[in-house]
DNA sequence: GCGGGATAGATGAGCTGTCAACGATCTCGT
DNA sequence: ACGAGATCGTTGACAGCTCATCTATCCCGC
């Protein structure tokens, strides 16, 4: 007894692709009006973003990379990317061999700076003002129920 | 007057974060677990589910594309990979002579037959068994009106 | 002080997505 | 019947992501 059924019911798969559909067209919305924009990708926003917010411009390597829960191995070719194109730096850490501090450069501040307010007005124009005060509190409940839940399950 | 803010409220950045670390997680961990059980990708999964529900295992390439709403270059590419594994295959269009039929192979259909339940399953576990059925339908309703917010918007 | 396991991070191969440019065919007005 | 555009789809260059593997350092018990 008690199988789960091999598909969804009609209103959960209504809701899974309307869900899929609204968060892939979004993303990619706003990643593409972000390079036009700032000739930045998202990956770049994301970890200079956090770099400067969270962590006042310096920040040890795995740390940034759990701050935006990241593989160590996309950050890792992330930084490289982004230190050839002089948005961080890598310096040494004293008290560990190992370890290394990511630092955002003048031109990865200026970058961000730049970049942020306008991607706020894409987030607010395509996103926020779609949805009333209350549905975006909703969403935002919602979203913390899915993410509990999934902390709760195996991979 | 009236200028919109340069920032978020708090409320309106908690939900925007809420969102995105939800939906990412959420598709990393599904893409992930679809390739572990079944050695394919998302895009393979998207297009032969596409293909075989939608098109009865024979479509045109442009319709392909437009059904699951890519770009061109990229259905082309991905067709182009599927190819080479033996999913699809391109058939010679009588009608015109620029264009292909995409025709889902007896291994593509055994490939999404097999993969389909497994990733259904896994949809259900982490997705659909976190919220009530209430809040699916919510959630529904809140992701259709970003999505057609979007549509009335330019880029 | 040294040997084993854990930790920090880099690296290379292979797949995916984007953008811009391209060639081929079709359509339609004249 | 022919030339201009539109449409169908491909291609190449390049950036991004994942997975597995690797090196260097650190920590800790003996």
């Amino acid at each position: 007894m008690n199988a789960t059924p091999r598909w969804l019911t009609p209103e959960q798969k209504a809701a899974w692709d309307s869900f899929i559909r609204m968060q892939e067209t979004l993303i990619g919305r706003l990643t593409r009006q972000l390079h036009v924009d700032s000739r930045m990708s998202a990956s770049d926003f994301i970890v200079l973003a956090s770099l400067t917010e969270r962590g006042g411009g310096r920040m040890r390597f795995l740390d940034l990379a759990k701050s935006v829960e990241w593989e160590k191995s996309r950050m890792s070719h992330q930084v490289g990317r982004m230190a050839k194109r002089g948005l961080v730096a890598r310096e040494e850490c004293p008290d560990d061999g190992r370890g290394w501090f990511i630092v955002a450069t003048p031109a990865g501040y200026r970058a961000i700076e730049e970049a942020a307010p306008m991607h706020v007005a894409h987030v607010r124009r395509l996103f926020v003002e779609a949805l009333s005060p209350e549905e975006l509190d909703t969403l935002a409940r919602i979203s913390q129920r899915v993410l509990t839940h999934m902390e709760q399950q195996p991979d």
